[in-house]
RNA sequence: GGGUCGGUAGCUCAAUCGGUAGAGCAGUUGCCUUUUAAGCAAUUGGUUCUGGGUUCAAGUCCCAGUCGACCCA
């Protein structure tokens, strides 16, 4: 008779096998999810204090240093004859059988180990050979490797447990003393361990890390484990944002919060998300900018203010588009565009000196670098426009011409676009993808910005830039319009064309007397992209907008 | 909204003309006291995104759906 066994080997199963570590653990009284481990050191605290302490011991024994040199020569060949060796035998030139000749090394000079540290972070690697391991625990400065043999630990702990017990994942806990390995790696050769948080989970595949991008942005912190580039990434731009924070406190500006449900979502052109509040019964828009609040705060006498937060626009999702994106905008009272240009440009140098440790920036994607340090152009919208068309009449050309003249330059234009927009698809598709280094474009016609002073030439044109970095709009500033009576009319000329309404309140606000002022916003997240080199918005924020999805588990 | 491409083991990827779904890593069991994607030996593991259809036979072809990616608007 055949006794067809069900497969009692579940080995596959890996939240199985774990579980079954969680119940031997618990079963020789050892927390596997501990309230906390004390941690003295980072990594790249323990790699400081280990190199200033090496420093000082070969100051004051500089014939050890020598003696350790000659030996690293001597050990640095001898590992270039291994791996000659081992490519030979890949090569089946030779077997490892065969003798192959290998340099002499000479004795280790004795270096006295490092300070003792307690530490802490997750297993990224995990390699037992025999009766000695190496591991890689990253904390949160970095990776360092851990260091152990089977008679530092207890009798039986580590065949037993250590070995046995320990998973890739796992956060653990160790303590010890710092060393350099023959190969030059400062590790902590820990005498003492235990797994801080066991992880029921595996991470992804340790050279690859994780590639699919649904689920780095499902599951970010993953991608955060795995993948270094990421890690520096967003580092990067909470960094980003502290400086931009620094330099405008240190500058006077006041940080506030304005709120982000509005009666009437306005500052800008976009559709807006609706919700509906249930105590007052009536409907809310999400923000879609900061900026009519914070000139309130202008005629409120808070000279210099800004905000630094999410606004929400309810429209399509792209390379640079994420429906919720963090905007940075800021006014200076009895300043001007002309103000903003310094101010923006300071604080772009000031990121690039303080985050990036340099002015060169290379563009994604291209074999183009991004020189800060450079003058920084300053163009006329008019005169881009007509160089770009080659045209020095368009702007006395009907709407009709305009058009024609877009069909023939290969502009895709909406037949029913007004005349602004035409000449505008012009600027944005033939103009603004060419303006990669930082470039100001000043004069924009009044069409565009409803929110910003007219041009005492009054050829319709506004005190305003748009300055543009890498083919993309980075960050837009203005003479803020502060005659209550012109930015009605041109509210008035807006609504109906776009979905905004008409803010009285803000009106009201203007008409008690809004000083003169400067204003500007920054994408931060599309600087974020500029900045750290990245090729898409999504890569920049941490947990981008996703369709729901229901977990297969 | 339109077009193109994709979803196969926990992860990274294969699978010829439609013909027994494989490999590396991870896991499991051994060996291994300075490794660096460690190594050696053995071994477990699949609702091929979902639902239909065609066919003797579908991961593969067709239809619909779903979740993504890229490009365009």
């Amino acid at each position: 008779m055949s006794q067809k066994q069900p497969n009692q080997d579940n080995s596959h199963d890996l939240f199985a096998v774990r579980r079954e570590k969680l119940d031997k653990l618990r079963a020789a009284g050892r927390d596997p999810f501990r309230a906390n481990w004390e941690q003295t050191h980072t990594s790249k605290q323990a790699f400081a204090q280990f190199e200033a302490e090496e420093a000082a011991f070969f100051d004051a024994n500089p014939e050890v240093k020598k003696q350790l040199e000659v030996y690293e020569a001597a050990a640095e060949k001898l590992n270039a004859a291994k791996m000659e060796r081992r490519a030979k035998i890949q090569a089946g030139e030779i077997t490892p059988q065969d003798p192959f000749e290998l340099p002499e090394v000479p004795a280790k000079p004795e270096v006295p180990m490092g300070p003792e540290v307690s530490m802490a972070g997750r297993v990224i690697t995990f390699r037992v050979m025999g009766k000695a391991s190496f591991m890689k625990i990253l904390d949160r400065d970095g990776v360092i490797q851990l260091y152990v043999t089977r008679d530092d630990l207890p009798e039986g702990e580590y065949n037993d447990f250590f070995k046995k017990m320990v998973d890739i994942g796992d956060i653990i806990g160790v303590r010890g003393q710092t060393f350099r390995t023959s190969t030059g790696e400062i590790t902590v050769h820990f005498k003492d361990y235990a797994i801080v948080s066991k992880s029921m989970r595996p991470l992804p595949e340790k050279f690859h890390g994780m590639t699919d991008s649904e689920q780095i942005y499902r599951q970010r912190y993953l991608d955060l484990i795995s993948n270094e580039e990421s890690r520096t990434r967003f580092r990067q731009r909470s960094e980003i944002v502290k400086e931009i924070r620094r330099y405008l406190w240190d500058k006077d500006f006041a940080e506030v919060e304005t709120p982000c449900l509005h009666n009437v979502a306005g500052g800008a052109a976009a559709r807006p998300f609706v919700t509906h509040m249930n105590a007052l019964d009536c409907d809310f828009y999400l923000r879609i900018a900061l900026e009519l609040h914070l000139k309130r705060m202008l005629v409120g006498g808070v000279d210099r203010v800004f905000e630094l937060s999410r606004v929400f626009r309810n429209e399509g999702l792209s390379r640079r588009h994420n429906p919720e994106f963090t905007m940075l905008e800021v006014y200076q009272a009895y300043s001007d565009y002309r103000g903003m240009m310094d101010l923006v440009k300071g604080l772009i140098m000031h990121l690039c000196e303080k985050v990036l440790g340099t002015y060169q920036i290379p563009v994604y994607g291209k074999d183009e670098v991004i020189d800060f340090a450079a003058p920084w152009r300053e163009a006329q919208y008019n005169d881009l426009i007509i160089e770009a068309t080659g045209d020095a009449d368009w702007f006395s050309r009907s709407r009709e011409e305009k058009l024609a003249a877009c069909e023939k330059l290969g502009i895709q234009v909406d037949p029913d676009a007004a005349d602004f927009e035409v000449t505008n698809d012009v600027f944005e598709k033939l103009i603004e993808p060419t303006l990669i280094q930082p470039t100001f474009v000043t004069r924009i016609p009044k069409e565009l910005c409803p929110l910003a002073k007219l041009n005492e030439s009054g050829d319709g044109s506004l005190d305003v830039f748009e300055l543009c970095i890498n083919g993309q709009e980075i960050a837009p500033a203005y003479s803020e319009q502060n005659d209550p009576f012109v930015q009605r009319e041109m509210f008035e000329a807006q609504v109906g064309e776009e979905t905004q309404d008409l803010d009285e309140d803000f009106l009201v606000a203007l008409e008690h007397g809004m000083p003169p002022a400067g204003g500007m916003g920054i994408g931060i997240d599309r600087l974020v992209i500029l900045l750290t080199t990245a090729s898409n918005i999504r890569d920049t924020i941490l947990f981008p907008t996703l369709r729901n999805k229901v977990s297969a588990e």
